[in-house]
DNA sequence: CGGAAGGTTCGATGGCGGTCGTACTATGAA
DNA sequence: TTCATAGTACGACCGCCATCGAACCTTCCG
């Protein structure tokens, strides 16, 4: 209804400028999160929200892709009935230098 | 009465090997937390646990020390009556390269 | 027009963590 | 020895968040 039938899903975003740290390091903190954003650096590009190797359920994943696009940690959009989702490694480093990678090194370097 | 009257009171502290990236990130994902270590940063060395201008109880306070401590964030160590705190700056670096200046910055930024 | 694949929404649940007050211990000073 | 200062230990409480399953919505493909 609030979208007509030939409109695209949409995804909404915030700007970098109105994240906090505290939602960057809070969705940062959260271990499958960390899963979701390694893969996505490793995968280098665009990744399907099914292609990802994580111990949770679909649901549970809706809710951390959620939290990830809200610290704007990734973007998303929709391609038929796959959903993409990249990082906003630029952005994410203009508001938080070198805060991601340092997330991401760490972490890889730990596994 | 483990502790004969004459020996000073000690405080375990990790190996930063032993830390884990979860820990320190939910270490530093606490805004209190933060603030102590911005304070700590700030001050450039050692800062008695009463010294900290926090809007939580003195109980809480020891709870987030403790957390800290655990996390191979801050040194603690007695001096007196008094808790002394400082960072463990090196050693975090070795182990989680660019992780506290990351978010030490980005936290100073913000306010 | 089905039907299937890919995600989402919703409500419930369970556990963990931040918070506090109070009682306590340890040290140094009077 | 007694008091004051600095911090700790303990127990209780509360709210939040990760998790799930089930029902649902979209889009594509026969």
């Amino acid at each position: 209804m609030a979208r007509p039938r030939t409109t695209p899903r949409t995804v909404e975003h915030p700007e970098l400028s109105e994240v906090t740290l505290q939602q960057a390091l809070e969705a940062l903190a959260d271990p499958v999160r960390r899963m979701v954003v390694c893969q996505l650096t490793r995968a280098g590009g665009e990744k399907g929200c099914g292609t990802f190797d994580t111990p949770v359920s679909d649901s549970t994943l809706t809710h951390h892709f959620t939290v990830l696009r809200e610290a704007g940690v990734i973007r998303q959009h929709y391609r038929g009935t796959t959903k993409l989702n990249s990082l906003r490694t630029a952005e994410m480093e203009a508001r938080f230098p070198g805060l991601l990678p340092a997330v991401v090194t760490a972490a890889e370097t730990e596994a």
